[in-house]
DNA sequence: GTAATTTGACCATT
DNA sequence: AATGGTCAAATTAC
């Protein structure tokens, strides 16, 4: 059962590699309506096998994923889950907010329902929420410093959630960041609402995915930041497109009834697979054509963004 | 002046 | 002792 849908994943997620690239190309060159049309046809499929698959995998996880995703958290397995703010679990909170000096992980912590998911992007500070940065570090066996991010609101609404961005060692083009969230919003801050506003206006193809270039700037490290270890990151953020996305989290509620919503090029594969060479392309499937679909990394963002909650 | 970022130090965990 | 996550003073930008 849930090889099955983990199979339909699969194969779905290899067309839109195979063939995202060049659909892209001449979508753009040449608006061509019966490749913009066969784009559409592939992310819809993608949607439904995945929605499929994804729900799946939550009923029977064991079965799906030869077990992916333990509730609780551990640092070098960290949990693939929505990024929803109804994630965020105030019991969690609690415990971490006593702070009667420095005070972070305790077992009371990693025995609660505290929230952490993982996402792959290109674009790791485009995800519909503020974010301060708070801290940097250099981490073993890595070439880049990880960065640490709170909520901007934490001091004004107690909100909780954290992430961290680690720059991956892989010399791709451009540079993929695992981003690691903990803890689901609890602020309801949507810096995005005009976001949202601008999305229900001309075009349906919202969302999905906050992944990738939701763009209106809503992590503010970038203005500020005089290098060091951020250069690199501000680098990617040039490079976002002027299209809004509702946070990441949104998708989760989207019904899925069949008919997904439509969606351009920016949702799955990001802004970026557009500068992929035809030789990337081949690399990646190759290397994706594996057992190990699970753990690839462009699967994972599919997962983290269309994974209903 | 205010707010955000940087960075070394601190602390819990392993 | 090593490591990772967070704090907070200093620095920087607006």
């Amino acid at each position: 059962m849930g090889e099955g849908a983990v199979r339909e994943v699969a194969q779905v997620y290899e067309r839109i590699k195979i063939q995202h690239p060049l659909l892209l190309h001449y979508s753009s060159s040449h608006h061509h309506q019966p490749t913009t049309q066969l784009a559409h046809n592939l992310l819809s499929d993608a949607l439904r096998a995945l929605n499929l698959a994804l729900s799946v995998m939550k009923q029977h996880p064991a079965a799906a994923a030869g077990s992916v995703t333990p509730r609780i958290v551990q640092a070098a397995e960290p949990q693939i889950s929505p990024p929803s703010p109804a994630s965020a679990d105030p019991q969690a909170i609690v415990t971490s907010t006593a702070r009667s000096g420095k005070r972070r992980r305790s077992s009371v912590m990693l025995e609660g329902k505290k929230s952490s998911w993982v996402n792959f992007t290109t674009v790791p500070y485009e995800d519909g929420y503020e974010w301060r940065k708070y801290g940097e570090k250099k981490i073993n066996g890595t070439s880049y410093t990880r960065s640490y991010f709170r909520c901007t609101y934490k001091d004004d609404t107690g909100c909780l959630a954290t992430k961290h961005v680690q720059q991956k060692d892989c010399n791709s083009d451009p540079p993929m960041f695992q981003v690691t969230y903990n803890n689901g919003h609890t602020c309801k801050n949507f810096t995005t609402t005009t976001a949202a506003n601008n999305n229900s206006g001309s075009s349906n193809n919202l969302a999905l995915i906050g992944c990738c270039n939701s763009s209106e700037g809503v992590t503010k490290i970038s203005s500020r930041n005089n290098g060091h270890a951020g250069a690199a990151m501000n680098n990617i953020k040039q490079e976002q497109p002027p299209v809004l996305l509702p946070p990441i989290l949104e998708i989760s509620a989207l019904p899925f009834d069949g008919k997904p919503p439509s969606m351009t090029s920016s949702c799955i594969s990001g802004e970026s697979w557009d500068e992929y060479s035809a030789g990337d392309m081949a690399q990646i499937a190759e290397a994706s054509a594996g057992d190990d679909l699970l753990y690839d990394p462009e699967l994972f963002v599919l997962c983290t963004s269309f994974k209903v909650y």
